[in-house]
DNA sequence: AGCATAATTATGCAAATTTCTAATGACAGG
DNA sequence: CCTGTCATTAGAAATTTGCATAATTATGCT
């Protein structure tokens, strides 16, 4: 995790329609869900739908698996996790003593 | 924490610009900078940074207080802390057994 | 009061993002 | 092989965002 790729998961978390999306597919993992029922649940035209998803698929946030003609949208918990740590490292450099409860930060030395 | 302002805080993080002055800010904690050493620091017009500055402070992502003509700025580390908090506890709604090492996530039942 | 400095606000414009309509590609099933 | 469904892509329109110039507010100092 460094700076470039955090500013592109802020990006891709930035949207409300893309937090919603994100959100969704994290209440429904690890099955996932293929692109029609999301944009059934969240109301969304299918087109607006895929641009979301693409860009989000290219952040690496969410993964996308084919099966048959449908394409089955799952989050990426892993690099969301990441990208926790990275903010708690973050939040925490050299001042450890600043953050709450973040004691288990491990990643607080490499910064950038 | 909640979806709304979970997605102004993502947007104030998401542009290079707004995340490089955080960071300054984290490392210049608990002092702060005002807006002219943000501004020098990172050779920015104290125009823009300003327009930057304000939608941040909006977000609750930075504190102001004035000095004398000085205006100086420190990183909100508590929202910052709220927000790792909130991503931690969707990232496992449901399933924390999905999550890597996020069991201290005690905020793991409140989302949206 | 008068002037210099710090910072913000106002305004206009360029660039990026988002959304919509239409068209295209991919697959399953008769 | 033809048709219907799922999803994406292409391109144009609308919206939002970001930045530059100029003007304004606020403060300190003499």
């Amino acid at each position: 995790m460094n700076k470039e790729i955090a500013s592109t998961l802020f990006e891709s978390l930035a949207s409300g329609v893309r937090l919603d999306v994100f959100r969704l597919l994290v209440k429904n993992a690890p099955t996932g869900l293929v692109a029609g029922e999301i944009a059934t649940e969240l109301t969304l035209p299918p087109t607006n739908l895929s641009f979301h998803l693409k860009a989000m698929t290219h952040a690496g946030l969410v993964n996308v698996t084919q099966e048959g003609r449908y394409q089955r949208y799952r989050a990426n918990l892993t690099v969301m996790q990441s990208l926790i740590d990275y903010l708690t490292a973050e939040c925490c450099t050299g001042h450890p003593e600043l953050c709450l409860d973040a004691g288990e930060a491990s990643a607080c030395c490499d910064s950038d």
